[in-house]
DNA sequence: CTGGGGACGGGGCCC
DNA sequence: AGGGCCCCGTCCCCA
């Protein structure tokens, strides 16, 4: 007994939940756009993805091997095992989906291209689906590099990228460090509120199932500069991620030891049950896509920008931008939306008044034209009316360059400038993800990290991940035992500073 | 239950 | 832009 049209349901409904976002537990990264899908159906389709979905939640492909409408192509054939005649619009095409399946190792698929573009050297094509078993010659195992077929394979190259880097064997090379910046390089943006439907433009134009990160509010676009992941990587560590060496390999956001672990199984203490339970996405925690702490802080991400130009609110409740049946994310109010149709629907009823209470080049003006003239609203956190409290004795230094608020004295203009703007209510820099603001853009760039995942800084004793340098330096005394801070009253020690003047906090504190 | 300690994440800010 | 440090907050364990 046979039920009839058992896997092309289920593939049908794999395919459904794709769509919806639901269950999915890995991201691929290609160039701009974000695409969700199911481990499981891409360790079924592709060795390459096989050999890394066990270990990696978020895959960032050589865009130099796929584009992101090529890559969706590739993820319908996936999901369906078919091909729409639109994707065959050109030798071209065909090519680019040809490159990109010889890249991801997906035999039929690479196989069918080649056949397709053998047969348009003898007759053009007019059928509209083309299905592996509507080929002229199977050929199962079509693993054999077609005339297109690359050299920089991606078995070879997931076989450098699986050695994590806390590992100490394997085939960690020079200039592995390198590589991760290079492959995430690319530019990578969680949607903005067009971005998903409204760009003209086909590369940049959402892609059905994907993301298209490109596009950004007006107001956006010009508050922040694009994020590229490379940034978000700049610092890794010589004992950060091995990831591939080889010229054009696909990396992931993280490398992860063997087996993969949680940062919570690697704890050498006792694991915390979730840390910040109360922000981890509940889509992802199959997954765990971005990690334990990459819930979004919506109660901190959407609020009203200080004094100027960027509302975020309160998003619907439970509702999680790019998680869940909500896809398409309305970044300005918050909403997500089953289809980019809907998305599109819904952008067109905000009217830019609505969204911005002004231009964002007004907004950059004022910042250049107009430091130090929002200080009445100046952050109790942020002003350095502390001044004294942080040890800045001002006038200290060259009488040039005094903060007109608090005085501090900078060594030069622009570090006058730099520091002038932590009196600033405003916040330039909002998380394309969360839509939390920030003062700085690295500190914007690093709390992504946090959202993409990426832990660059792993402690070769326990595998451990960190999102920085310096975590990892406090961490690793974990290990060497090395307590340099000492309570001057009890001569208690600790590892961590923060934990020494927790302690002496105990001390002072009235009892 | 409570307080102290260990460990860690995030944001602000300066260099 | 990135590194480093500080501070705040949190979670967990344990006495």
């Amino acid at each position: 007994m046979e039920q009839q049209n058992h896997s092309k349901q289920l593939l049908l409904q794999l395919n459904q939940q794709r769509a919806k976002g639901y269950l999915c537990d890995v991201i691929i990264v290609v160039e701009n756009a974000l695409f969700r899908a199911h481990k499981n159906v891409l360790a079924a389709s592709s060795v390459y993805f096989k050999s890394l979905v066990p270990h990696d939640n978020l895959i960032n492909l050589d865009t130099e091997m796929v584009s992101p409408s090529i890559f969706r192509q590739v993820l319908d054939f996936i999901y369906t095992g078919r091909l729409s005649s639109s994707d065959f619009v050109s030798d071209h095409s065909i090519s680019s989906l040809l490159i990109a399946a010889s890249y991801l190792q997906l035999t039929e698929l690479a196989a069918l291209c080649r056949r397709k573009l053998k047969h348009n050297g003898q007759t053009p094509s007019s059928s509209n689906k083309m299905t592996p078993s509507s080929s002229t010659s199977p050929t199962p195992n079509g693993h054999t590099p077609g005339p297109l077929c690359l050299s920089s394979t991606p078995l070879h190259n997931h076989q450098h990228h699986n050695n994590h880097s806390g590992s100490k064997k394997g085939s960690q090379r020079p200039g592995q460090e390198g590589r991760l910046r290079e492959d995430l390089s690319e530019k990578v943006f969680i949607s903005g509120s067009r971005c998903a439907s409204l760009s003209p433009s086909g590369e940049g134009r959402s892609n059905g199932l994907g993301l298209d990160l490109s596009k950004r509010s007006p107001s956006e676009s010009t508050a922040t500069e694009e994020v590229s992941p490379s940034s978000l990587l700049q610092s890794s560590s010589p004992h950060s991620s091995s990831l591939s060496p080889t010229p054009t390999p696909p990396t992931t956001s993280s490398a992860k030891p063997e087996p993969p672990k949680t940062s919570t199984d690697l704890q050498p203490r006792a694991p915390r049950k979730r840390p910040r339970g109360d922000k981890v996405t509940p889509e992802l925690e199959d997954g765990e896509v971005d990690g334990e702490e990459n819930g979004l802080d919506q109660s901190e991400g959407r609020r009203r920008n200080g004094n100027t130009n960027y509302i975020y609110r309160q998003p619907q409740p439970g509702f999680e931008p790019g998680v869940g049946d909500n896809l398409y994310v309305c970044i300005p109010c918050g909403k997500g939306f089953p289809s980019s149709e809907q998305l599109n629907a819904h952008v067109d009823t905000h009217t830019h008044d609505q969204l911005y209470l002004k231009d964002e080049e007004e907004e950059e003006e004022e910042e250049e034209e107009e430091c130090g003239g929002y200080l009445k609203d100046k952050d109790p956190d942020t002003c350095p009316d502390d001044s004294a409290s942080k040890g800045v004795k001002p006038d200290a230094e060259e009488p040039g360059h005094l903060c007109t608020v608090c005085s501090k004295s900078c060594k030069d203009a622009t570090s006058l400038r730099q520091h002038e703007k932590s009196h600033w209510l405003n916040r330039p820099f909002p998380c394309n993800i969360c839509g939390k603001l920030f003062t700085q853009r690295g500190t914007m760039t690093r709390h992504m990290r946090s959202h993409l995942g990426l832990k660059p800084f792993a402690c070769e004793e326990c595998g451990m991940r960190f999102t920085r340098q310096y975590r990892l330096a406090e961490h690793m005394r974990v290990h060497s035992g090395e307590k340099p801070y000492e309570c001057q009253l009890c001569g208690g020690k600790f590892t961590q500073q923060r934990n020494l003047l927790s302690h002496m906090r105990m001390h002072t504190s009235p009892s």
